[in-house]
DNA sequence: CACGCGTGGGG
DNA sequence: TCCCCAAGCGT
């Protein structure tokens, strides 16, 4: 395997976008913020909603002292509610058991509410800079590519993060820009739908290029059907009762016009269920 | 491990 | 237009 951290870090330091999470002391919490929003939405969404954010809760403690509907209504229209009241969650966690501060190592943040393999390691690396693999679907692509030849990468996997680890140098600075630089490549250069081989750092070094790009079939998992979904019922609820403000709607006036009113009760109970939905006298509301 | 979970922009 | 996609996580 040839070394691909060269050309990445020389590459990283010419391209990478000016994103707020990436200027000098940002700051754990900030990092920790901007990784839960960027959870399966696009950056610049993320970036007017994150500024808000912080500037309402500049630390996991004031975050913490506020209801955890106050973290979904501040959430807006990102989508994935639920990455509220889990970000919510993680605050208080982070006040109860780390004295507020953040905290540096794998274990400790892999044990807080809404963060798994990626975010752990993605707020340890870039926030405090340890050595650890970073792992995201555009570091899975792009591995999938350059190391395996395939076009495609399969669905996330024990393994991503031994193969991550192959690539990073020993430093620890530069095992940080490796992380940030594959998943860039990724985001800018060898997107899902194209690969732009003509400005990539590494496309002399790409197995799946030398091999004239082969398509190996997609293994990866596709996005369930929206139309007609449980969760399209529940975006419908969701829409309904944000535009109804602060009073409560009686539950058969809330998404009154869909179609299937069984899906539309499902989904009701289900929002119930999950804390992004209240129930007054019968009537209906966002949590307060 | 495969599935459910929002919302909106771009090719 | 419509379909695909977007720094995943919990169950």
């Amino acid at each position: 395997m040839p070394d691909l951290a060269t050309p990445l870090i020389a590459w990283y330091r010419d391209n990478a976008r000016d994103l707020p999470w990436r200027a000098e002391g940002f700051g754990a919490w900030g990092v920790l913020v901007s990784e839960f929003m960027l959870q399966q939405t696009p950056v610049a969404r993320v970036i007017p909603l994150l500024e808000a954010w912080l500037t309402r809760w500049p630390t996991p403690t004031a975050l913490a002292a506020d209801p955890p509907a106050a973290a979904v209504a501040q959430w807006a229209n990102l989508g994935y509610p639920r990455r509220a009241l889990w970000l919510h969650r993680a605050a208080v966690e982070i006040r109860d058991r780390h004295d507020g501060v953040v905290p540096r190592e794998v274990e400790a943040l892999l044990a807080l509410t809404g963060i798994g393999d990626y975010t752990a390691r993605a707020v340890a690396v870039f926030a405090y800079g340890e050595r650890h693999p970073v792992v995201d679907t555009n570091t899975r692509r792009v591995i999938a590519r350059a190391v395996d030849g395939r076009s495609q990468p399969g669905p996330p996997a024990r393994g991503d993060l031994a193969a991550m680890t192959a690539l990073l140098p020993r430093d620890d600075q530069d095992a940080a820009i490796v992380n940030a630089a594959m998943m860039e490549l990724g985001a800018l250069v060898c997107t899902a739908r194209a690969a732009r081989c003509d400005v990539c750092p590494i496309s002399a070094l790409c197995a799946w290029r030398a091999a004239g790009y082969p398509d190996t079939g997609d293994l990866r998992r596709k996005q369930a059907a929206y139309e007609g979904s449980d969760r399209q019922a529940r975006g419908a609820v969701l829409h309904a009762l944000r535009a109804a403000p602060s009073h409560a709607l009686p539950a058969d006036d809330v998404a009154a016009d869909w179609p299937t009113p069984a899906q539309r009760d499902r989904a009701i109970d289900s929002l119930i269920v999950d804390g992004l939905v209240e129930v007054v006298d019968g009537n209906l509301r966002l949590p307060q």
